[in-house]
DNA sequence: TTTCCACCGGAAAATGAGGTCC
DNA sequence: GGACCTCATTTTCCGGTGGAAA
């Protein structure tokens, strides 16, 4: 039986090394992706038109909705924030008023959920379930207009809410005033995607797309531009080398110039080169965060996974160790029915079941492909790994519900 | 050309646990 | 305390579906 436990020798070597061991990190939240930097590099040109779009509201004018497209890591809601942040700051300094709500749709969830995150940025508090949802839309809309107060809503992640609940909140919200209730106001969209202007009223999308900016892709050379001005922020004088820097923006801008990735790797290069007690960030350290990003991805994504579909993976992993290729979605049903009655004490329904296979193969860590196989065998779902399957045998293998079984 | 297999997958309903409101 | 709410998960129902066989 593998030994679970760290001797304390070990541990003490750990914490020894993290005090008297190489220093690395100066401060490493500078490269999380929340960290919004005082500079945003290539990004002028966003900034001020957006920047130009809320003066609108100190005037005590309705501003230009305005909807901002790009690809992820592109800076979208960096840019946001930041300006965001420094339009804040002179509002302030000249005693005026904002009411200023920043929600991300995909993080808050539910439609209710987005509508109490905006009622708690301007101060009004709604209980977190028992209200009907146009109820609590009714009390945000009552607070705006009571408030008498300019208000700015900055919706990021816009697609989820649209693709899930349609246009209605975002109707109300472009709809609220008349020439009784004459507040400024200005909703400002974020998306990663075009394909939820389909889910949207013609009318509600030209509202919100009254002014556009697309962000593009970074450039490698754009990428290394970035990463040298929060290397000396994130980390000690001369810790990372010039060639790991070229190196890290060009993996990252081959991978559709995010620069999220980009400061991953340069993160995660430099977690590895601490680990290992060295005190330079080295080519060789990049190379292999890049390696160890997507495995780690993947071995995080299964020991996330709900228990059911862990026990899909095991009852995959088991068919297919057993020498079966290109499985049908039947058969492994009647395997994971087996393993889930011993782990979970009795098995969803075949439907449900269809459904995580879905899941899992949108999270790209199986395949699941229909074949035909006319009146002899119908119509099926073929299922397999789509991923190296000794990571999904290590993730498997830790799991404290489902690891045993295999064995 | 029609039939039929073995499912697939959308939609709606059910469930159960959290809650509000009057 | 009963009516009504959200929300995530799951079940039930049932109309497709594509291609080999009839």
């Amino acid at each position: 039986m593998k030994d679970h436990f760290i001797s304390s020798s070990t541990l003490d070597e750990i914490f020894k090394r993290a005090i008297e061991g190489p220093k690395i990190f100066k401060n490493k939240s500078i490269l999380f992706h929340n960290y919004v930097p005082s500079r945003l590099p290539f990004r002028d040109n966003e900034i001020k038109k957006i920047a130009h779009l809320l003066t609108n509201l100190i005037k005590g004018y309705r501003g230009s909705n305005l909807f901002i497209y790009g690809k992820p890591g592109t800076g979208k809601t960096a840019v946001v924030k930041y300006v965001t942040k420094n339009f804040l700051n002179i509002v302030k300094k000249y005693r005026k008023k904002i009411n200023y709500v920043y929600v991300n749709c995909r993080l808050a969830g539910t439609e209710y959920r987005i509508i109490t995150s905006m009622a708690s940025d301007i101060g009004l508090t709604l209980p977190f379930t028992g209200l009907s949802t146009e109820e609590a839309l009714s009390r945000f809309i009552k607070k705006i207009i009571s408030d008498k107060i300019p208000l700015l809503v900055v919706l990021d992640e816009i697609d989820s809410l649209i693709t899930r609940y349609g246009d209605t909140l975002l109707y109300t919200l472009t709809r609220f005033t008349n020439e009784e209730v004459n507040i400024p106001y200005m909703i400002v969209g974020i998306s990663n995607n075009l394909t939820f202007k389909e889910y949207m009223d013609p009318r509600v999308l030209s509202s919100l797309s009254e002014d556009e900016v697309v962000f593009k892709p970074y450039k490698s050379d754009e990428l290394e531009i970035i990463i040298k001005e929060r290397v000396p922020l994130a980390f000690y004088p001369n810790v990372m080398e010039e060639e790991a820097i070229k190196l890290a923006a060009a993996l990252s801008g081959a991978e559709h110039g995010d620069a999220r990735k980009a400061l991953d790797l340069i993160r995660v290069a430099g977690e590895i080169a601490e680990v290992n007690g060295d005190n330079k960030i080295l080519v060789s350290h990049v190379q292999e965060a890049y390696s160890n990003i997507d495995k780690e991805r993947i071995v995080d994504a299964v020991s996330s996974l709900p228990l059911h579909s862990r026990i899909i993976l095991a009852s995959l992993l088991y068919t297919t160790q057993n020498g079966f290729s290109n499985i049908k979605s039947s058969l492994l049903y009647n395997k994971y029915s087996e393993l889930s009655k011993i782990v979970a004490g009795s098995p969803l329904s075949y439907r449900r079941f269809l459904g995580l296979l879905t899941e899992l193969s949108i999270l790209g860590l199986i395949n699941k492909k229909l074949e035909n196989y006319g009146r002899k065998g119908g119509r099926v779902s073929i299922v397999k790994f789509s991923v190296p399957i000794d990571l999904i045998k290590k993730a498997i293998e830790n799991d404290p519900f489902i690891g045993d079984l295999l064995k």
